[in-house]
DNA sequence: AAAATTTGTTCTATTTTATAGAAATAATTG
DNA sequence: CAATTATTTCTATAAAATAGAACAAATTTT
C-alpha cells in the first residue's frame, strides 16, 4: 500500500481508463496524451513489467486480430491492490495539497 | 515547467508550507507526517540540491541561533519557475483523475 | 510463396533519481 | 577543553526511468 510513483500512478490511471482495450501501445498513447510529450516503448513496458510484478496488474495475451500487423497483444488489468494503491496515492495527494489552494502571494513581491 | 516527481512535488509544498521556517530538519518532518514513514537525511538533502539546481529553489544560510547546537540552517524558498512547476504539476494530476470518482467498481466480480 | 510492411512485444543498456548513512561542522553545556 | 546537540555535506548504493535495438507474428503485395 505503499504510494506509487507519478508514471506508475498514470499507468495504472490508464489501464482503468481503456478498460478492455489496455495493451502496451494504448497505454502509451493515454499517457503521451496526458503528459504532452512522446515516451519510448520501454519506458512504457519497463514499469508496467514492474506494476505486474508487485502484483497491481495481471496481463494475458489476448487473440490475434484479422488486421494486417494484427499480432497478439498482452492486455493489462488491473487487480485489487492495484486499486488500494491508487487509492494510497489518491489520499497521499490530497493531503499534501489540502490548504495550498493558490499557489499566487507565495513569492515576495508577488502581490 | 515538466512535471515533477512525487517526492519533488511533496519537497516543494513543504517547502511552501513552511515559510520561513523551511530548512532540512523541518522539512523531513514535514515529509515523514505526510507519508507515514522515516527518511534518511540524504534522501531529503540530495533532492533538495537538485531542486536548487534546477531553480525550483533557493537557499541562503540563516545566522546561528542561542541554542544548543544551534549552528546555522540553510533555509529554502520557493522560486517563481518552482511555482510555475507545483501549478504544472497540479493540472496533470486533476488531468488523470479526472472522471476516475470512484475506483470501486473496476474490478469483475465487485459489484 | 517470398518479400515487404505493419503492429506489437521483449530484451538490454544507460541515465537519472531515490535512499541511506557516515563524516564533518558549528554551536552550547559542564 | 571534552561532551553533547543540531545541522549540513559528502559519498556510495539501490532502484526507477528512459531509450531504442532486436525480435515476432500477422497481413499485403507482387
Amino acid at each position: 500500500m505503499s504510494p506509487l510513483s507519478r508514471i506508475e500512478e498514470m499507468l495504472l490511471l490508464a489501464v482503468c481508463r481503456l478498460g478492455d482495450k489496455a495493451y502496451g501501445i494504448t497505454i502509451r498513447r493515454q499517457i503521451e496524451a496526458s503528459m504532452q510529450r512522446t515516451f519510448s516503448i520501454g519506458a512504457i513496458y519497463v514499469p508496467l513489467d514492474r506494476l505486474e510484478q508487485k502484483g497491481y496488474l495481471s496481463s494475458y495475451m489476448g487473440a490475434p486480430t484479422k488486421m494486417r500487423g494484427g499480432r497478439s497483444k498482452r492486455f493489462y488489468k488491473i487487480t485489487a491492490s492495484g486499486i488500494e494503491a491508487l487509492k494510497t496515492t489518491r489520499a497521499l495527494n490530497e493531503a499534501i495539497w489540502a490548504d495550498m489552494p493558490n499557489l499566487d502571494g507565495l513569492l515576495p513581491g508577488t502581490a
